[in-house]
DNA sequence: CGCACGGTTGACCTGTATCAAGCCGGGTGG
DNA sequence: CCACCCGGCTTGATACAGGTCAACCGTGCG
């Protein structure tokens, strides 16, 4: 039918064969249900450094899954000022939010090279009253998004600077231990002014309280080359501050 | 089938005349799809204010329509911190964060007495595979929830107190008019305790920025009563504070 | 009636923002 | 190959928004 891609092509972007897949889709599929996952992928796209994948107010049609690269998510006030909602990684999906209102509602910015699965939305819809596990799927990942942010929200609402980027830090190397990479050595792809931004603080926080990790012997920083060295105390700042 | 209510009770708890349906239930269903729409509400549940819905790690089985009362839902830090992460009024929906762990992450304490519409998830799940509006529907509310979270992100990250309060302010009247209450009163259902937590500010802080806009002439507060007085006046305050 | 809880207001303190200067490393062009 | 420049980063000095602590008030309930 339509613009399926062509055998070649599907072998191409085939998700039965990526190694991404249990990152990105159901396991425990039929091969049946493989054959037919794999035609949600229409095409792939690449995005480079510093340009969008989509803006807000595009129409939204497809949700994309990474498959190489980083992206951060922003939305933007009325005013002009942003705020980074998040950055994904290889495996996440991305577009979720243009679901509502048929048009995206935040920018998805490329912070590195970066290639991504096109899944028209339709086609996802369509299958997933077919295959259960895919619709199971697609639920689990919208529900962990917001759960996702409500652990966001309290970060933003209630923690101190030292706690926002022990947090942050650990959740970022703990997504990358995911991904086969150290548990304990990472490379930032954004600049400290994302961070910032994501964490609700300025970007001189973010250097000092990373000097000051570096200082009590938590961390090693070197540039955007971060070591975990005391990962526990990390630990104990985020969630021990006993407070009162 | 299984437990299913009988006529009877179908009756009492149908969506299909129900005054809520517009705002939980997908419009322009078929006669035939609105009488298995109405199978999907399994029973309705009481509860009374100060008491919770489901709590942080009960099985989740069900999603929420609030049928009258108010709710908040807030999550807790492992070591004891807690963060409102949303209000919720009738005709919403609660129970969203429950799906990808099987299992809620977070609280949702009833402010108000309470009635609402249990949905037991399975059978939503199964009936969107046949009623496509509903699957969409289903879609639509958790890319909703994503968005709007998103939008706390960007209040919590980058607004100061003032903005937030009169954000927080117009959001609530909105969602209230939208009810058909009025668009320039409302009776806060909320302390001023669960205000602050909600928007990263302490009590003090709400009290004294209710102060500041009544000084100013923007509302009227006398305890939980509010009357929104210039409404421009605050939206101004939210979306035009010419930073830098 | 009186207590308790929610709310207001004041005085003071502190964490983070702001402003400013300077550094470092990588890329570019001469 | 070197000099320069520029963006990203660090660090210091100071300002200020909001937090903290504390006293008091009002209202509704037991």
């Amino acid at each position: 039918m339509n613009n399926h891609p062509t055998p070649k092509e599907q072998l191409q972007v085939a998700c039965s064969n990526c190694s991404l897949r249990e990152l990105c889709m159901p396991v425990g599929l039929t091969p049946e249900e493989l054959d037919r996952v794999d035609e949600l992928v229409a095409a792939r796209r690449k995005v480079e450094r510093g340009s969008a994948l989509f803006r807000r107010g595009d129409a939204f049609g497809s949700l994309f899954a990474i498959r190489t690269g980083f992206f951060k998510t922003c939305m933007a006030a009325p005013d002009g000022r942003e705020q980074v909602t998040g950055f994904q990684m290889a495996g996440e999906i991305i577009g979720l939010d243009g679901i509502v209102n048929d048009q995206h509602s935040c920018d998805a910015i490329a912070i590195e090279d970066a290639e991504v699965c096109v899944m028209p939305f339709d086609r996802i819809t369509e299958l997933s009253r077919d295959v259960a596990s895919l619709q199971r799927h697609v639920h689990r990942i919208m529900s962990r998004e917001i759960v996702r942010e409500h652990g966001v929200m309290l970060l933003l609402g209630s923690m101190r600077a030292e706690e926002r980027l022990a947090a942050f830090l650990l959740n970022l190397v703990q997504r990358l231990h995911a991904r086969g990479f150290s548990r304990s050595e990472l490379v930032l792809r954004m600049t400290r002014e994302e961070i910032g931004n994501y964490l609700g603080l300025k970007l001189e926080t973010v250097s000092r309280t990373f000097s000051k990790f570096a200082d009590d012997g938590l961390i090693e920083v070197r540039h955007r080359h971060v070591r975990i060295v005391d990962p526990d105390a990390l630990a104990r700042l985020v969630d021990q501050p006993l407070r009162n």
